[in-house]
DNA sequence: CTATACAGAACGATCGTTCTGCTTGTAAAG
DNA sequence: CTTTACAAGCAGAACGATCGTTCTGTATAG
C-alpha cells in the first residue's frame, strides 16, 4: 500500500516492495508467485480498510450532519494512504485486462455490499431506496474524484471546502436513520493466505 | 492519446507509440527528447481537447436544464478518449514529482481559466460567484470521479443515471446566463511545436 | 556549408519470472 | 524414541524481455 501511494502503481516493482517490507525475494515469490497476486491480495486489504464501518453522524448525541460524515468518509475513502492506493489500483485495471478479470468481481460485490449498508445508515427523505443508494454512489464518485482534481488545485482549504459545500446540499435529501443496522462482513477471498 | 487510453500511462512506451503513430524512432525522439517531453505535449492538447466551449444550453432555443449540460460536459471530461488519456496523466504526475513539476502549472492556469469562463455561462441562484464556481469544481470532480466508480458498477445505464441524478440536485443551484461572455483561449506552451 | 529532419542500431538499467539450493517442521516408519 | 522422507518456507542468483536514452550515420533544405 505503501508503495502504491508513493510511487504508484508502474514504479511499484518487486524489488522496490521487497526493500520496503523488508523481506527476500524468496518470500515474497513464495507467498505471490506474480506481482498481480499480490496486487489482488492488496487489492483485498484496501477494500476493507476504505470502509468506515461507523460515522459520526451515528456517534451518541452528535448530529453535525451529512458534512461531518462527509469529511470522515473522504479520509478513509480518498484522502488516506489506503485510498491513493486504490485508485492506483482502479487506474491500472482499466487497461490490463487480466488484472481486471480477477478484480472487477470483488469491486462489484463491495460496491453492492456498501449500497445495502447505506440503507442501514440513512433513509432518503424522499423514502425511495434506490435512490439513497444512487446518490451515495454519487457521492464516492466525487469524493474519490478528489484525488483527480487536487493536482488543479492544490489548495487543501479548497479541498475541504468542495466536501462541506457538497454536504450542504445533499443535506436536505438525506437523514440518517435511527434504527442502525450491522454492516455486512466483507467476504474475503477463500484462497487468501495470511502473512 | 489513443495509446494512453488503450494501455494505461506505464504500458505506453515509446515502442508502442512510435508503433501506433507509424513514425520512426529517430523521428520521434528528434522532436520530444525525452519521454517526458512527449506527455507534458499531450497534455496541452488534452487540456483543450476536454474543454468544451459550448454547451447544450446556451443553444438557441432549447433549455434542458442543467442535467443536458452535465452528459456533454461528461462526454469530453471523463466519458471519451481525451478524459480518459488525462486521467491517465493526472495519476502518473501524482507520484512522478519531475513530471509534477512541469505538469502543474498548465493544471492550474487550466482550472483558473475555467472558473473564470464558468462566471460567463452561468450564475449561482444565490448570487455568490465564488460559490458559483466551487459548485463547478464538485461538478468536475464528481465527473471525473465516474471514471474510477466505473469498476465498481459498470452498468452504463446507472451512470447515466447518476449524471442525471447530479443534474436534478445541482438545478436549482444555478441558472445559464443570458448573456453570453466568450472563453478566453487556453495559452499553449510558447516552447511547444507543432507536430 | 551547415543545421535540421529523420532512420535505426546500441546501451545500460530494470522489470517480472524462474530456477537452484538450503533450512525447518512434521508425520510416518522402524 | 529415533530415524527417515518429504513438503513448505525462504534466500538469492540467473534469465530473457523491454524500458528510455544515447549515439552514429544519412538525406535534405536554405
Amino acid at each position: 500500500m505503501s508503495c502504491l501511494d508513493r510511487h504508484g502503481y508502474s514504479d511499484t516493482s518487486i524489488n522496490r516492495i521487497q526493500e520496503t517490507a523488508n523481506v527476500s525475494r524468496g518470500a515474497l515469490t513464495h507467498h505471490f508467485p506474480t506481482k498481480e497476486d499480490l496486487i489482488v491480495a492488496t487489492l483485498d486489504r484496501l477494500l476493507i480498510a476504505t470502509l468506515r464501518p461507523s460515522l459520526p453522524s451515528k456517534q451518541a448525541g452528535s448530529n453535525k450532519g451529512l458534512a461531518a460524515d462527509l469529511h470522515y468518509i473522504a479520509r478513509g475513502l480518498s484522502r488516506s494512504r489506503e485510498g491513493r492506493a486504490l485508485v492506483e489500483i482502479l487506474v491500472a485495471m482499466r487497461t490490463d485486462k487480466n488484472l481486471r478479470d480477477r478484480v472487477s468481481p470483488r469491486l462489484q460485490e463491495w460496491d453492492q455490499m456498501i449500497g445495502d449498508a447505506i440503507t442501514g445508515y440513512y433513509e432518503a427523505a424522499s423514502g425511495d431506496e434506490e435512490d439513497l443508494v444512487l446518490i451515495w454512489t454519487i457521492m464516492r464518485s466525487f469524493l474519490r474524484g478528489l484525488i483527480l482534481q487536487e493536482p488543479f488545485s492544490p489548495d487543501e482549504a479548497k479541498i475541504e471546502a468542495m466536501i462541506t459545500r457538497m454536504g450542504e446540499i445533499f443535506n436536505p435529501l438525506l437523514r440518517p436513520r435511527s434504527k442502525l443496522k450491522h454492516l455486512t462482513k466483507y467476504r474475503q477471498d477463500k484462497n487468501a493466505k495470511p502473512l
